[in-house]
DNA sequence: CAATACAGTTAGCCTTTGCTAAGTTATTTA
DNA sequence: TAAATAACTTAGCAAAGGCTAACTGTATTG
């Protein structure tokens, strides 16, 4: 019985209807699932940069507190980011970052601004964009990134 | 040395100048992990009230094969949906939502709706609309979606 | 109705990202 | 410069979310 039936069963939802294709659904899930591994990452190098831009260093101090960690849980992710060739330090000192590293947090904080300005330019408050921004920064593709910048120029072109 | 200055240090960056006081930061980021944690909660409840929706039944199975992972992955994470009352179940049979799984499931789709149809009346491309929809739509607040929501209308309004 | 195939579960492993507590190094200051 | 404080690291723990392999139950079908 049951059997996955080929024809429309139920007629109740009004949007969204007709489930994809298997294969492409699980590669939908599987882009977050990606985009997750390289989520935090990619917050913590674009905050290192950010220090140092404003503060003229990175310290774990700083990141823990910004970040609203334990000292212990940045100690350990900048391990991994050491590992990984995007921070460099001498223990015990405060952190920089690799060629590799800027790259990186130059693209965040690019993404970032232009998710943040958009979010704005479509009337959500300061506060709000602020948080939605850094949630939805990582989940944004080039395309999706290229007409969020198109929409913020008409906006404030027209404005 | 160094000493955390006061004044605007470094003259390139052209936005997102000036960090947020520490607090508000760690804010920003404690929504973003709390947002992680109940996202694959929702991603599964979504799918199963989809599954039973266009396909009459949930089944493990189809469940693996859509959100890509492997079967026992999936058997795990249905008992800690049951452990939280969002899913009930017989060992060996197929899922059912409970009263507060339908309608954290009703949530999800329409807030997915809602960010799929916002990036297609963006410009977006379909495909990419849906990867897109699929990772942003768990960090999106009230307020960005009500935006959302009047931009969308708008757009068909007038195209 | 027995054999086979398919679906679901369990056990045991790994990695990531958090924590606290305890130890080490660096800096400040009395 | 010795003592106190602040910053950083290490060790050890837990929960989440993956995996494979082995096992148990359900359904199909010869």
């Amino acid at each position: 019985m049951i059997e996955t039936p080929d024809d429309t069963p139920s007629p109740s939802l009004s949007e969204a209807d007709a489930l994809p294709p298997s294969e492409q659904h699980a590669q939908q899930y599987a882009a977050v699932r990606n985009a997750h591994e390289t989520e935090l990452l990619e917050d913590y190098v674009e905050l290192i940069g950010d220090l140092i831009a404003h503060q003229g260093e990175a310290r774990s101090a700083d990141i823990a507190l910004r970040m609203g960690v334990s000292q212990a849980t940045v100690s350990k992710m900048v391990g991994r980011l050491k590992s990984l060739g995007l921070v460099a330090s001498k223990p015990y000192r405060s952190l920089f970052l690799t060629e590799e590293g800027e790259a990186m947090a130059r693209m965040s904080r690019q993404r970032h601004a232009i998710v943040l300005q958009f979010l704005r330019a479509l009337g959500v408050s300061d506060d709000t964009a602020r948080i939605d921004a850094e949630g939805m920064e990582h989940h944004v593709s080039q395309e999706t990134l290229d007409a969020m910048q198109r929409f913020t120029r008409l906006q404030s072109g027209e404005g």
